[in-house]
RNA sequence: GCCCGGGUGGCGAAACUGGUAGACGCAAGGGACUUAAAAUCCCUCGACCUUGGUCAUGCGGGUUCGAGUCCCGCCCCGGGCACCA
């Protein structure tokens, strides 16, 4: 097969005819369905990765084959370009953040324009530019005058020798990535977003989000995290003060032995003025990090104030203890302690000698056996005084009735959800639109945007707007805020100015309310809770200012999976590991095809496998998209990248996958040329033979599948319907209906094709003369008539295995089916002898003898 | 630690509501064409034993005429955890 497939040329070519016609310019329309598709903004990195190119085919695989159901379809892209790596960036190349991010989003944008997106260009954003960002500090200042912004203290990472805020990502080890210093964790004050006023709303709305994954919604649920419980107050003994605690679990009460607060809390503060070594406790609890995993991984440690806290029901004494597993920023930054009936609990007595008061046994009534580990399922109480022989659940509510009669406690819903804080001490970042009075009061600016100074290098330690007063210092004697927005304040609405991102007068327009919700939105699993959940609660915040009508942002979502590729690496004598590109390294194989060695190609000696992970810089097993586009081209590299797994799964590269999917694109070429001339003079296939019959009826089985398969987004097994048909049409007999059948088979696979390789099958449909322009060409459609058999081919089993294969006619009933499948020679040597006592049988497909 | 996924040939995977396990492709082996190579085309390809069977979807149980699919209990791998985006 010889061919003169040049991706190079007819891709620039299908590209230019797209530019030149405006084919993906969306145009609001009432009169036609819309469809808004969209994929998860990049951050402008510098070049594209292969997790984009993954994220951005199937976003344009969903966007043409809804344009080709006859929708009215938006796709647009844009830059999330606000960000710490473009400060890091700066540090190191010594290039202010945003010159290096608009030459990024330059070299990006080239790239995704020769991946042959089907992009409306006209709507492209830049999260960065100030027609941008204006809008969210508008809103940021209705949020404050709505009391739905406020100031409050919180906990960071602190690099004491850079004497600055680190971000976790920054912290290695517990320290700082620049200065090697231990961190601290310090209070300081933040702004932050009442996103808990909607945590109700948006745990009630997941119910909604039937276009969502399952396991998205469960994991936003399980964040938003809404419990039951009951706020009570220990008194502090001989004090006035009172201790404010929650519990999910008020049935364990009367086996509360300890109570634990934060090391940051109040008290333990006050006892360590006269506690030096406390002092010291407290001083160490400092160090480590802020997030969740750090904190629940770390070793339990506790210390004894020497204080008690006054049991609400039994009026005994119990210590209260400074824990470093417990976070002033959660609830009231105290907990009373179970250890009988909660693990963690349980475990912390065990170290501190504390004793463990067991009050609750199973229904059955056997004891609850605390000796090995806390007993920490619901049940019976006892040695409980006033509330014995309750159930855990008729408990609940007694001792909630017992406490609020006595002025000591509540029922309350509390969420695990806490408010977003959303200032950064950052400089690449939108300005917080906030002016500080001298006596520490503040209001909001009116005169926005308030312009981030660019041009501005960066050194590491801390915010350069903190030292230029042009930026801060205001004439009246006011100063300016200088955090900046965490970068997903402009994440959470950018899908939403898209639809009108030439309007200057208003955040959003009336446009917004004909595009919106998204139809379509795909990106990244890793997004599913924090990008996801912000977008919906920024929503929210939008619908309730009259922007949008609309409750959800998303009607569907698709979260794909990462690609990931395999590992190799050689240790030198100090045992580090030194990482080689997969290209690189070259794999000897049995006579099976199995892996026997791998060396590296430069020098013939052997690296060691490091099994297969997400590609990274850091273990060198990234593959450069633009390379491979500039190889094979975009149509293989989209193809492959469709074929190799489904959406949501992760894909493993392979570069000889690659070669596969090019060596199908070339088939395809030389199929449709080689029949060029059949298929440009044929009509439809008329004076069928048996031969063009099956044919047929195999490219419609196969079009079927392939059109269930876009409906559910299995866009890989599309792909080997279409390699079906090119095998199909290759092994097509000479027959006066030959051509026809070319005609049909080509033009179905052309059109099915279309959506994954868009330029070589825009190529093909003009060079057959099927058509001017493939996009406008319609769907295809299953010929119910051609699926039709005469016989139909039935598995026959004997108890649920499968013994024969026999034929019958397309209409035969049970008994004719029961009797040639009895007749079956095979079938008859496992029946002889035995009584049939059942038969199975399931339409067009198998029988199943039970004897 | 908590939460969420995933384990099917040498490899990526398929199997629509329980109904022939391995479609489609990669790798591998054999053959054709060619002076040769590349490209292309054809055949074989889960394992084990003798036509014909037996075993086989991470492991152990269960439900069913029938289980990759449903239920119970384990093991292993990956992702997220609030200042990375």
């Amino acid at each position: 097969m010889q061919t003169d497939y040049d991706p190079r040329a007819i891709e620039a070519a299908a590209q230019h005819y797209w530019e030149e016609n405006q084919s993906f310019r969306a145009l609001e329309d009432p009169s036609r369905e819309k469809f808004y598709c969209l994929s998860m903004f990049p951050y402008p990195s510098g070049r594209l990765h292969m997790g984009h190119v993954r994220n951005y085919t199937i976003g344009d695989v969903i966007a043409r084959y809804q344009r080709m159901q006859g929708k009215n379809v938006l796709q647009p892209m844009g830059w999330d370009a606000f960000g710490l790596p473009a400060e890091n960036a700066a540090i190191k190349q010594g290039i202010p953040p945003s010159q290096w991010t608009r030459s990024n989003i330059a070299d990006m944008k080239a790239q995704l324009k020769q991946l042959g997106f089907g992009y409306d260009w006209g709507r492209e954003l830049a999260t960065c530019d100030p027609d941008y960002y204006r809008w969210e500090q508008w809103l940021f200042t209705r949020l404050m005058e709505k009391g739905l912004a406020y100031r409050a203290r919180a906990t960071v990472n602190w690099d004491p020798i850079d004497q600055t805020v680190l971000a976790n990502e920054q912290v290695i080890d517990g320290r700082g990535w620049r200065s090697g210093a231990l961190v601290e964790k310090r209070e300081i004050e933040q702004w932050f977003v009442r996103i808990t006023d909607y945590a109700q709303e948006l745990l009630d709305a997941i119910d909604t989000l039937d276009g969502w994954p399952e396991r998205v919604r469960i994991m936003q649920r399980n964040w938003i995290g809404r419990s039951e419980g009951v706020s009570m107050d220990f008194a502090i003994a001989g004090s006035d003060q009172v201790l404010g605690i929650y519990t999910t679990r008020p049935d364990t009460l009367m086996g509360v032995t300890y109570v634990a607060v934060a090391a940051e809390h109040p008290l333990a503060r006050e006892a360590a003025t006269h506690d030096p070594e406390l002092a010291i406790f407290i001083e160490e609890c400092r160090q480590g990090g802020t997030s969740e995993a750090e904190i629940e991984t770390m070793e339990k440690k506790g210390y004894r104030l020497g204080i008690h806290a006054v049991h609400p029901v039994t009026g005994e004494p119990v210590p209260i203890f400074a824990a470093n597993f417990v976070l002033m920023g959660y609830g009231t930054g105290a907990v009373m302690a179970v250890p009988a009936h909660d693990q963690r609990d349980w475990e912390f007595a065990e170290r501190y000698g504390i004793p463990k008061r067991a009050v609750i046994r199973s229904a059955d009534g056997a004891p609850c056996g605390i000796e090995q580990a806390a007993f920490t399922e619901r049940g019976v109480l006892f040695d409980s005084g006033p509330f014995d022989g309750l159930t855990s659940e008729q408990a609940f509510d007694a001792i909630a009735d017992w406490l609020a009669e006595r002025g000591k406690g509540d029922k309350r819903i509390n969420f695990r959800l806490r408010d977003w804080g959303v200032s950064r001490q950052r400089y690449w970042g939108c300005p917080l639109p906030v002016i500080k009075r001298s006596n520490d009061e503040v209001r909001a600016e009116t005169d926005l945007p308030v312009r981030l100074p660019e041009d501005l290098v960066v050194d590491g330690s801390g915010s350069p707007l903190e030292r230029m007063a042009d930026f801060y210092a205001l004439p009246n004697g006011e100063t300016r805020e200088t955090d900046t927005f965490d970068t997903f304040f402009e994440s959470s609405w950018y899908y939403a100015r898209y639809c009108s991102a030439d309007c200057d007068t208003a955040m959003l327009d009336e446009r917004a309310r004909y595009w919106l919700p998204v139809d379509q939105y795909v990106g990244g699993i890793e997004h599913a809770v924090l990008h996801l959940l912000y977008a919906r609660f920024f929503h929210k915040l939008m619908r309730d200012e009259g922007l949008v009508e609309c409750d959800e942002p998303f009607a569907n979502l698709l979260t794909q999976g990462m690609v990931v590729a395999e590992t190799w690496f050689r240790e030198d004598a100090e045992g580090r590991k030194h990482w080689f590109n997969p290209a690189e390294v070259e794999a000897e194989r049995d006579d099976k095809g199995r892996l026997v060695r791998a060396v590296l190609a430069a020098d013939g000696q052997p690296v060691t496998f490091g099994g297969v992970e997400k590609m990274s810089k850091s273990k060198n097993n990234g593959v450069d998209p633009q390379a491979l586009t500039e190889r094979y081209g975009a149509d293989t590299v989209r193809l492959y990248t469709m074929f190799t797994s489904p959406p949501d799964q992760s894909l493993e590269w392979n570069d000889e996958g690659v070669e596969g999917a090019f060596r199908f694109v070339r088939r395809l070429w030389s199929l449709a040329i080689g029949e060029a001339e059949a298929i440009r003079s044929a009509t439809v296939p008329t004076a069928l033979d048996e031969a063009a019959r099956d044919a047929r009826r195999e490219i419609h089985t196969a079009l079927k599948k392939a059109l269930f398969d876009y409906e559910r987004h299995q866009f890989n097994t599309v792909v080997s319907a279409s390699m079906t048909m090119v095998n199909v049409l290759y092994k097509l007999e000479p027959s006066p209906a030959r051509a026809g059948v070319l005609r049909e088979g080509v033009g179905i696979l052309l059109r099915l094709l279309a959506p994954i390789a868009p330029h070589v099958t825009h190529h093909l449909w003009r060079k057959l003369g099927l058509g001017e322009d493939i996009l406008g060409a319609g769907w295809p459609r299953v010929d119910e008539e051609a699926l039709k058999q005469d016989a139909v081919a039935y598995v026959v089993q004997v108890n649920g295995k499968v013994r024969g294969n026999v034929k019958v006619p397309a209409d035969a009933d049970k008994e004719a089916i029961q009797a040639a499948a009895l007749a079956d020679e095979q079938v008859g040597k496992f029946i002889a002898g035995k009584t049939l006592r059942k038969v199975v049988v399931v339409p067009n497909k198998l029988i199943n003898l039970v004897a």
